[in-house]
DNA sequence: AATAGTTTTGCAAACGTTTTCATAAACGTC
DNA sequence: GACGTTTATGAAAACGTTTGCAAAACTATT
């Protein structure tokens, strides 16, 4: 009964309480120059008055673009992701883009979902992560024909565009690192490769270098995880509890990197002069750690901060140009990698 | 001249698709029930011949709902965070809402125009962090008469409904948890405390125990940082590099303690033994640290994911209660702090 | 003071939907 | 087979904007 609805104002409010026509409020916002600046003054006064405030939905309808970017990664919660997220949000910002976030938890089918919802929305552009998509999700993209990009793994012949880097090459520095340090026996530890290319191609790389080597990896040194400290760290300790040992262990980022350092902190094996850990990744508080995490440095700030600019672009036809572009890696090394007698 | 633009199709493209009305298909998406199965087949193989993608803002201008939330962080890339909008957007997501996430920086201005922008976009609703936020701000959620809710710290008394905890209730923990393991000289470690009430209110929770000791606590031992793990392990260096040292350091999150446990570590203090550091917040990774942080434990995912699902629900009308809703915390000692001889 | 040009404004159609109302078709009942 | 119901469909108005076009109001020029 009591319902006072206050029906916010919309653009007939505005026409009305300054006493113009619908059409030049709406050419005092877009097309500022074509009104007499006396009646802008009005206009302005009626919106503080009213509170209006542009509704997009109504602008979409008109092929205007909705000013929506939609970014779909598998975690949101993930240090490396939240840095992408961050650099991606505050690249296309300042072309008047906001973001809307989606996460599918490595989920190809959840992340199909997404997409179609973030079209629903008509977004300008969409952005993934890696290259792991499902067929669905591709057709989608092209049928749609919006602009899309795939951040984190670069390739030079995929569909979509990247931004990102060589995660095999990442995999094989790595290796390289600990090979040149010495090292022969060789532990790894990775995430689950399925539906995820970046590991993948990680695990690959570092597998290449190994193959090298005379001597084979043992199988209970290769071990997979979940994207988990404590994971990690109870999987390495039981590598860890019986011998032989390997001398160093080589893992897929740096968040299974710190797990596998504890786990030697808690088997009693000091690192670097027991154990050599290399990660990957170089996150947030990878340097700032005791000992300083040797690791592969993948720029996750400018990658995300790439990929929103050159998204941006693309959806304001700036460029035109689909980019393929590989940012630089290399290796490291800080505390936690010690060179070792080769045998 | 060769633009052949593939105009995507639109609702009237399937119905003449399907050989039938605009208003049949429509129904078919909003009243399955009211239009004969045959018919409804019919145009779901248009759809899908078609690819056919609903348009959101063109339902939006109907009044009906959007199906955004806007969510406006101070920043995407703190673990703390992350957490909350992966939790936040896990619990919208049954609900059919995407977000919208934007961060301002611990600007105030900055948030006002993000909430501008979701307000353009007719987000149906809206999720703060914290209470301190710009007047204009207020007015604006208040204007819009749309659901919002301030997340993190727990007011009994704000205009906004919190879902939160109760930060001077954890600064308070903190320091007592110190107090009772013996330690009177204890320096502190917080972040810029303008425009961030969560930092403040620790703070003065804290200092209300501290203040309650016979000993006052020496300037010295007071340090404000910014919030980096780098940042604060050079602060604390220089806090433990000249005499008197405190026995203990409380610090305003567990970043900071990280940072301080760097800190020590790097001034040659071992961890308790030599310094006892606490830090607030149980981030992912303080539990499986060496030495697991001692902290006071704020349920991060719990906290998103309640204030998700009551926005949820106060957008839907299935809730119309607006609710303050404290959530539990408590010290979860580990292995960063140690008792101490009384003097 | 009439004309031509320029600036400013308003009208109305358009955008892609949903929804109300009306009508048509199909069905059951006597 | 006439009538009342029920079920299925379509026509058209509505939503809040933008924009092309034309009219109106000024300005400058004679």
């Amino acid at each position: 009964m009591s319902d006072i609805k206050p029906k916010i104002a919309d653009i007939v409010a505005v026409a009305k309480a300054a006493k113009v026509s619908i059409s030049t409020v709406s050419r005092s916002y877009n097309h500022p120059e074509l009104v007499n600046p006396a009646t802008r003054k009005k206009i302005d006064a009626a919106v503080r008055r009213l509170g209006y405030i542009r509704n997009r939905a109504a602008q979409t309808i008109h092929g205007i673009r909705s000013g929506t970017i939609g970014l779909v990664v598998p975690t949101i919660d993930h240090a490396i992701f939240a840095e992408v997220i961050q650099a991606f949000s505050d690249a296309v910002e300042p072309y008047g883009f906001t973001i809307l976030v989606a996460s599918h938890g490595y989920d190809l089918e959840r992340e199909y979902g997404v997409l179609r919802k973030f079209l629903e929305h008509r977004v300008d552009g969409v952005a993934l992560i890696g290259l792991d998509h499902s067929a669905e999700s591709y057709t989608l993209i092209e049928r749609q024909n919006i602009p899309a990009i795939s951040i984190w793994n670069y390739s030079a012949t995929s569909i979509l565009p990247t931004i990102g880097v060589d995660n095999r090459r990442a995999g094989q520095l790595a290796a390289q690192h600990l090979v040149d340090l010495g090292h022969r026996d060789i532990g790894m530890v990775f995430p689950p490769t399925t539906d995820n290319d970046r590991a993948r191609d990680r695990q690959k790389g570092a597998m290449s270098v190994l193959a090298d080597l005379s001597r084979a990896t043992p199988k209970e040194w290769i071990v997979e995880t979940p994207y988990s400290i404590s994971d990690t760290k109870e999987a390495i300790s039981r590598m860890l509890s019986q011998p032989p040992l390997p001398t160093a262990i080589l893992c897929g980022n740096d968040v299974l990197a710190v797990g596998a350092i504890y786990a030697a902190m808690r088997c009693g094996l000091k690192v670097p002069d027991d154990i050599s850990i290399i990660g990957i990744g170089d996150f947030k508080g990878s340097r700032e750690m005791e000992p300083g995490l040797t690791t592969v440095r993948l720029p996750a700030r400018t990658i995300g901060e790439l990929a929103g600019r050159e998204l941006a672009r693309l959806v304001t036809k700036e460029s035109t140009e689909i980019q393929h572009n590989s940012c630089d890696i290399s290796v490291v090394a800080r505390k936690t990698c010690r060179r070792v007698q080769g045998v």
